[in-house]
DNA sequence: CCTCTAACCTATTCATCCC
DNA sequence: GGGATGAATAGGTTAGAGG
């Protein structure tokens, strides 16, 4: 049987979703703000979003670079001259810095959130902001400051998120993927194989750290490692046969502790061969349904092995996220799945 | 393929507020 | 003054877009 189930496009549509790209109008008018201040305040950036109907994280990272490329051009081209002026150069900003007061709401709210979730996306940040009243961009200053000052448990594993994104391993293409062609032979015998996950058990350790782009990726190959890296307990344990990719769009419920799944591949010894993947979903402590329907799923068809994890996904995420009815299939997606049965 | 750059990260420092 | 914490900066990686 051969079973194709592919991702229809959405994927990149949904990794693209992330970037956006300025229009020369919107460039002309950063550039022009940029020299009459390379240093905006936080409410120059408000009015500066508006305008360009971009967000205001997205103007502080624009100015960001440009100081960063501004600051090389000088020292480039005007090493000397610099030299002789830099101590007139005005510092750009001595206005002040506008500190903004959290309330306790808001507080709990964000806090909360870090507690679900250390590295939430542009869409939670978004959401929170909406939640709280909050500009987005100072939730991401408030994840990065509450990051830094509230390390978790195991911090210092890995140094970076750099160390996490380039220690994938190779066969996840640049989306964070597997090429759709890859193909699993296989007689997919998925036990209920729900690890007890420890909260230092998960392989991907994915209560601290995100590697961004395996936010999406859940899908992995035979006998590859997906966290090579230094942590020999990740590797090991990540050694495994998994072949269903299952995207979320927003990637808060990542890192709420994972799930196992175990796919047994044909006439491999389960205990010998029996790779662990990560679906990043679920509360450790509560066994998913899944565990149920993934039970003697080689009796049944992955289509309906599928529409099972759908359905289970829509109530789960149902339950975190309650104010939210339905999630489609641009946010919950399934996809990918080639087998031979 | 290569370059540019948006988005993201950590580490560090500065600034402000409150005790 | 010092601690807590918001804001900013420096310096880095990743990956999509476009030449």
């Amino acid at each position: 049987m051969d079973l194709s189930c592919t991702s229809n496009g959405l994927l990149e549509k949904e990794a693209r979703r992330r970037r956006i790209i300025l229009n020369q109008n919107q460039k002309d008018t950063l550039c022009a703000s940029f020299e009459k201040n390379p240093n905006p305040d936080l409410a120059t950036r408000g009015h500066l979003a508006k305008e360009l109907g971009i967000s205001e994280s997205q103007i502080m990272t624009w100015f960001q670079k440009h100081r960063k490329i501004q600051k090389q051009l000088e020292f480039e081209c005007c090493l000397e001259e610099c030299e002789v002026q830099g101590q007139d150069r005005p510092k750009a900003k001595e206005a002040g810095r506008t500190r903004t007061h959290f309330t306790r709401f808001q507080t709990d709210i964000l806090i909360e959130a870090f507690e679900k979730n250390r590295f939430p996306g542009i869409a939670t940040r978004e959401k929170l902001s909406k939640q709280t009243g909050i500009p987005e961009s100072r939730i991401h200053i408030w994840f990065q400051n509450r990051r830094a000052r509230h390390p978790g448990p195991r911090h210092g594993t890995h140094t970076t998120a750099q160390l996490s994104q380039s220690s994938q391993g190779p066969a996840l293409n640049s989306a964070g993927h597997f090429a759709p062609s890859n193909t699993l032979t296989s007689t997919c015998s998925l036990g209920p194989a729900f690890s007890p996950p420890q909260e230092s058990s998960s392989p991907l350790d994915l209560s601290r750290g995100p590697p961004r782009q395996l936010l999406r990726t859940t899908m992995l190959q035979p006998s590859q490692n997906v966290l090579g890296g230094d942590d020999a307990h990740t590797s090991s344990t990540l050694t495994g046969h998994l072949s269903t990719v299952i995207t979320l769009g927003e990637e808060d419920v990542y890192t709420q502790a994972p799930i196992w799944l175990l796919i047994q591949g044909k006439g491999q010894d389960l205990s010998e061969n029996s790779g662990l993947a990560v679906l990043p979903l679920g509360d450790s402590t509560q066994a998913p349904p899944a565990n149920q329907l993934l039970q003697d799923l080689n009796q049944k068809d992955i289509p309906a092995f599928l529409q099972c994890w759908d359905e289970w996904f829509q109530s789960m995420l149902a339950e975190w996220m309650p104010d939210k009815e339905y999630w489609s299939p641009e946010q919950l997606e399934i996809h990918s799945c080639q087998m031979k049965v």
